[in-house]
DNA sequence: ATGACGCTACGATAGCGA
């Protein structure tokens, strides 16, 4: 690093990232953000658009799968060193749902946790205990001791802060008290949330329904989270959300998410 | 309760996921 002041750390769910690369391209365009962790690529590995990326001047690794999840990390600033694909505690689990790198010094996890409607049943069932497994990895990562974060679409609602009205949520996988305890848990575990610490009494969203005008509404919700281990919650000065995107043309239900840290 | 999108296929509409 030569005279950057600040690393620029982006979680963004692009629901499509073939059909959606007009919008991911002038985001990376304007925002330039060092980082990226995107979600639901929906590709597989051959049909990741690589060479667009590259175009502007970004590293990537990724982790397709046909039709559905799919996860990439996009670098800047020096290409990202593989360290884990596909999240550890299951070998039978065949979805692509998390990757990790080691970026500028900073182990990175970028996951896409399983949204669990409908709720109850087998898919809900699924999402607990992926988030069980996350439980376990986090913890191996924090006692680790480096300077890691985990990020993503966490597709959980943390509290009724997170929410325009949360009894519209109250059966909704999203945000299931299951769920919620379980986040709860994992960050307690001892990593920041790092949009709610620096913004303890705001209303933040990053999720839009399309339907019902939700965004001219802002009847939204907090799903795309961004946790820092104690090293690197030191380092963390802003963090917000880029809602601009959000009303472009053929965009994502999300927007992107955003830290900056020191270094 | 409603419903928007992208993706896929014994495809030209419908089911699935979310």
């Amino acid at each position: 690093m030569t005279k950057k002041q600040t690393l620029r750390i982006a979680t963004y769910n692009i629901n499509g990232i073939n059909s959606r690369l007009p919008v991911l391209l002038r985001w990376l365009e304007e925002a330039r953000p060092h980082v990226v962790g995107l979600q639901e690529l929906k590709c597989t590995d051959e049909a990741f658009p690589a060479k667009d990326i590259e175009a502007f001047g970004y590293s990537a690794i990724w982790h397709g799968q046909k039709s559905w999840n799919g996860v990439a990390l996009l670098s800047r600033v020096g290409e990202p060193v593989e360290t884990g694909r596909g999240l550890p505690g299951d070998p039978n689990d065949e979805q692509s749902r998390y990757i990790e790198a080691a970026i500028c010094g900073i182990l990175i996890g970028n996951l896409y946790l399983p949204n669990g409607n409908p709720w109850p049943g087998p898919k809900f069932d699924y999402k607990l205990a992926w988030m069980d497994r996350l439980d376990a990895y986090a913890r191996h990562l924090l006692d680790s001791g480096l300077p890691a974060m985990l990020m993503g679409d966490f597709n959980v609602i943390p509290t009724e802060q997170d929410v325009y009205k949360p009894e519209r949520w109250a059966k909704d996988a999203l945000f299931s008290p299951q769920a919620r305890e379980k986040f709860k848990v994992l960050v307690a575990q001892g990593w920041t949330d790092a949009l709610r610490s620096l913004h303890p009494d705001e209303r933040i969203y990053t999720f839009w329904h399309y339907w019902r005008n939700s965004f001219q509404r802002d009847a939204g919700i907090r799903i795309d989270h961004l946790l820092l281990s104690p090293p690197l919650a030191e380092k963390l000065v802003k963090a917000g959300v880029d809602r601009e995107p959000r009303g472009w043309d053929k965009t994502s239900d999300h927007a992107p998410t955003w830290i900056e840290l020191k270094v």
